[in-house]
DNA sequence: TTGTATTAGTGTATACAGTACACTAACATA
DNA sequence: TATGTTAGTGTACTGTATACACTAATACAA
């Protein structure tokens, strides 16, 4: 039992958890257990415990929940209504995660009942208000695209540039000219080739390359 | 008194006031009158209740401790590492205001010697993280003038193109070309003309502009 | 072995936005 | 009426973004 002189919300961080997955842009869900909203798919977090950070907290749950570690999370933004919980006063702060296609089969690590990959524009109705949450996410994300280097954060460590043109037309949802995306990467200088060359397809094999700095985000332009 | 079974962080918003005075960005900061920090300077803020959304406990706090109000106010960040404040588990829900410069007089409102503005090259020690959080809010500014009409938050009802000018200067801390900056500016089309002229000056007269959207923030370019 | 299907890879011309730069206009004041 | 001070304006150049079409290299089937 843990009292104060004043009342205290109680504070959570959920993660919003893309990865690019079939040609789409995916989100990882869960299926709550319990009440309140039992049955209904929800957003991966939990509460902060009292000794950890909340970047902790969310790379905790990331983990716990999801089987994956090492990615790239972002605080986003926290969320603070009054009523977003029926049970009592919560307060979350947000992340987003983005998770390599190679990273994905981690994935079957969880209970594969209660998790699921769901395009967003086939996301079922979530809990609480988890839909602004996961709004606001893509917002950031396809946002970031324009300033940033955070797509390179869905790829493996090696991929072909088709493989990288392909994440930004499936964020964006629009086609870029082919020449055009070339000069304008590689111009970024954020990226090398590795010597090596993509095997397995019925056409002319693709270089490969890999990033210059794995782990950074970088502001560009 | 408020019991739990599990325990919860204290949250509280704080706001990082912006305005600009004396050719100068400037940031309010109040002295802190009882323990821990007894004396050192420190964001205003205070606890968020229970009722009320973190927007809403932002905009109380800061009408409570500068007497202002229906200023921009946006949410910047949540800190919350584990010992940020010695009493218990404090989460911070930082915000960050702009204040014209003619709602500048209202901060009389407030006792004179526990408030104080300061230039961002001549800030004390602040108590706290606030350091980083005040690092933080600078560096969301200076990014959003690049992207937004942010700056124009600083500008009373009408003003002329040098006011104007004058905020990208000493926000960036670097010269802007007259010709560039007013054809940029107008470009945007989010000011025109009042019709009206400034008037004091020992020189030509100035042309009165005012905001066509004066209390939103428009994402340009 | 040859033909076909499929993706990889490359350059140039044009439009547009950003930048550098200097003089005249209108007022207040001495 | 002369002087000091800020307001106001246009053009040439540079670099970035865009539009656009063909050849190269492989797997596989005929």
């Amino acid at each position: 039992m843990y009292s104060y002189d004043h009342p205290h919300p109680a504070v959570t961080a959920d993660i919003v958890v893309f990865t690019i997955r079939d040609n789409q842009l995916k989100l990882l869900l869960i299926r709550r257990a319990y009440s309140p909203h039992k049955g209904k798919w929800a957003l991966p977090g939990g509460f902060v415990n009292m000794n950890e950070s909340l970047d902790e907290a969310a790379s905790r749950e990331l983990l716990e929940e999801t089987g994956v570690s090492g990615v790239y999370l972002e605080q986003l933004y926290t969320f603070g209504k009054p009523k977003r919980d029926p049970r009592e006063r919560v307060i979350t702060v947000a992340y987003y995660a983005l998770i390599p296609s190679d990273k994905m089969q981690l994935q079957a690590a969880t209970d594969a009942d209660a998790v699921g990959w769901f395009g967003m524009d086939e996301l079922p109705k979530l809990a609480f208000d988890h839909e602004d949450i996961v709004k606001m996410a893509h917002q950031r994300l396809v946002a970031k695209l324009d300033y940033s280097t955070v797509a390179f954060q869905f790829l493996p460590e090696s991929f072909t540039l088709h493989e990288l043109q392909n994440i930004y037309e499936i964020i964006f949802q629009e086609e870029t000219d082919k020449r055009n995306f070339r000069k304008w990467i590689l111009g970024l200088g954020q990226i090398e080739e590795t010597g090596e060359k993509s095997t397995g397809g019925a056409h002319r094999p693709a270089k490969l390359f890999k990033k210059k700095f794995p782990g950074r985000v970088t502001i560009i332009k």
